[in-house]
RNA sequence: GGCGGCGUACCCAAGCGGCUAAGGGAGAGGUCUGCAAAACCUUUAUUCGCCGGUUCGAAUCCGGCCGCCGCCUCCA
């Protein structure tokens, strides 16, 4: 497997610290807000990146943290007048609403900061004993000038980093480029005892504290999106390895952003949807799907439109999906030679192949995705040349499960045609009700029967109208929601 | 200003030295169908922002130019 390495720029084939093994952690969010579609592509790459590397027999430890103190939350804790643990507590319970939905699985280990506390005084402690941070008023500082490889990751030398500065200096600090380890709080504000004084920790120290604790001081993955390079993960290399003296993370993964109007979708400026917003008119697995069929690392300009053509490729796999069942149920039982049977085995046999080469390479899972559709085309024209008998059977079968597997990798394709139309009848705002749509096709049947061409095409127009298409087939009639 | 990325058909997007430049959407024509729908077939990039160079061979490597974006401040 190749992965590419931000600290390198270059594809690095992976190798973990510990054979078969592989350990994760990757930034979560800071609980103040509604999670809003960026954030769903960075827990949907490292979802998939996690659920990728099980497939491949790695025993996976995945951990994803929650920031639950910060100034955002205080902030927003003053705005809604509550506690700022509620806070904290409210959005968590936002987030895993969202995530949950977008068929995000849990990671093994999700630490809070507020549970960390005496770990990261301890770990501050340490640096200043080792002399590479001091107190000033009850802060604490790290001094990036005791760390030799300050600003590695980001590639920047501290001269451009000084050069470049916005910020305002805070004049304690020995470097402007110091960031804060601890930080004293004001008066009600929220506080823990330390030997500083009563404080907060800083933001960084707790993603060090948390992944050595729970993957130790050398681990496989840490990642984030792309806004993280510089200063997080430049600032918890810092602490970290000026703690242990070991190398911190191995690989460095990072997503590029969703942007609108080709500017990064952010919280400050704007210019977001959250991901509520986007669920109530669209599929959650349309969401995945769309954000997968761009490599991680890229930018993905968000548009409605795309993802409605997102939403008629996925339709594409439940009619497919919708047609095979239908075809099992009355195929021929008689074997016969079929032109296309050696095509379709190949495609078969090779699927699994490709799909593992494309994500081998850096988890290309926009390529892995065109393999499916590939497949999905494949299983048609398959379908078009009427096979039928055991062998067929057993062709249209292992077909679907095929891509139901490889699929689930991915966490696409794990439903029924059936809850796929009725999700679509909801986000779409069909208002026509699933047994009403049965009822006017048992009346169009009758009236076909009859040959009154004009009465059934009447109420097929009519569905129509609700959005719902109907399809004669062989086995009978089929609706669907018209995307 | 410093550092980094991107520019592939009408739209999205993969490809990163050599097989016909994946896949999806949209458009056009056809097959099938009571008519449709779906599906399939054909079609839409002799060409990959522009200009040079390296090479037997480049969308892919190198240099320059143009355009867009990100980080340098909280940010997924």
């Amino acid at each position: 497997m190749k992965i590419f390495n931000t600290m390198t720029r270059k594809k690095e084939e992976f190798v973990p610290v510990e054979d078969g093994k592989v350990k994760i952690y990757a930034c979560g969010v800071t609980v103040y807000d509604l999670c809003h579609i960026g954030h769903a592509r960075s827990a949907i790459v490292f979802d998939v990146i996690r659920r990728y590397f099980r497939y491949k027999g790695f025993d996976v430890t995945y951990i994803r943290n929650f920031t639950d103190i910060d100034d955002k939350i205080i902030n927003r804790a003053k705005e809604e007048g509550i506690p700022w643990h509620e806070v904290a507590k409210k959005y968590t319970e936002e987030y895993y609403r969202d995530m949950d939905a977008l068929g995000i699985e849990r990671a093994d280990i999700e630490p809070k900061a507020t549970e960390y506390i005496n770990d990261m005084i301890e770990m501050i402690k340490g640096l200043i004993d080792k002399g590479h941070a001091y107190v000033v008023d009850g802060d604490v500082f790290f001094s990036v000038d005791s760390f030799k490889d300050y600003g590695k990751l980001s590639k920047r030398s501290m001269d451009e980093l000084k050069a470049g500065a916005r910020v305002e200096v805070d004049k304690r600090k020995r470097n402007p480029l110091d960031f804060a380890l601890w930080k004293a709080s004001k008066e009600g504000e929220p506080s823990w005892p330390s030997p500083w004084g009563p404080g907060r920790p800083g933001w960084h120290i707790e993603c060090s504290v948390m992944s050595m604790k729970h993957l130790g001081e050398t681990f496989d993955i840490h990642g984030g999106g792309a806004d993280l390079i510089f200063p997080h993960h430049e600032n918890e290399i810092a602490q970290s390895e000026a703690y242990t003296g070991k190398p911190f993370a191995r690989y460095w993964v990072h997503n590029g952003f969703i942007t609108i109007a080709k500017e990064k979708m952010s919280k400050s400026l704007g210019n977001f949807f959250t991901i509520r917003d986007i669920l109530e008119r669209f599929d959650p697995e349309v969401v995945r799907i769309f954000l997968l069929s761009t490599h991680y690392r890229s930018p993905i300009e968000f548009s409605e439109d795309q993802l409605r053509e997102t939403e008629a490729a996925l339709d594409r796999f439940y009619s497919t999906v919708m047609r095979v069942e239908g075809y099992l149920q009355r195929m021929s039982k008689k074997q016969k030679d079929n032109p296309e049977q050696k095509r379709m085995e190949e495609v078969l046999e090779t699927l699994p192949r490709r799909f593992e080469e494309a994500m081998d390479d850096d988890f290309n899972t926009a390529l892995a995705i065109g393999h499916l559709f590939e497949a999905i085309k494949e299983i048609n024209r398959y379908l078009d040349a009427r096979p039928s008998g055991p062998k067929a059977q057993e062709t249209l079968t292992r077909a679907i499960e095929l891509l139901r597997s490889i699929g689930g990798v991915l966490n696409i394709f794990q439903r029924s045609p059936r809850q796929w139309h009725l999700s679509l009848l909801k986000t779409r705002k069909v208002d026509i009700t699933e047994e009403e749509i049965e009822r006017k096709i048992a009346e169009r049947q009758e009236a076909r029967k009859q040959k009154d061409w004009q009465k059934a095409d009447s109420i097929r127009d009519e569905l129509l109208k609700h959005g719902i298409v109907l399809e004669d087939t062989l086995q009978g009639t089929v609706w669907r929601v018209k995307v």
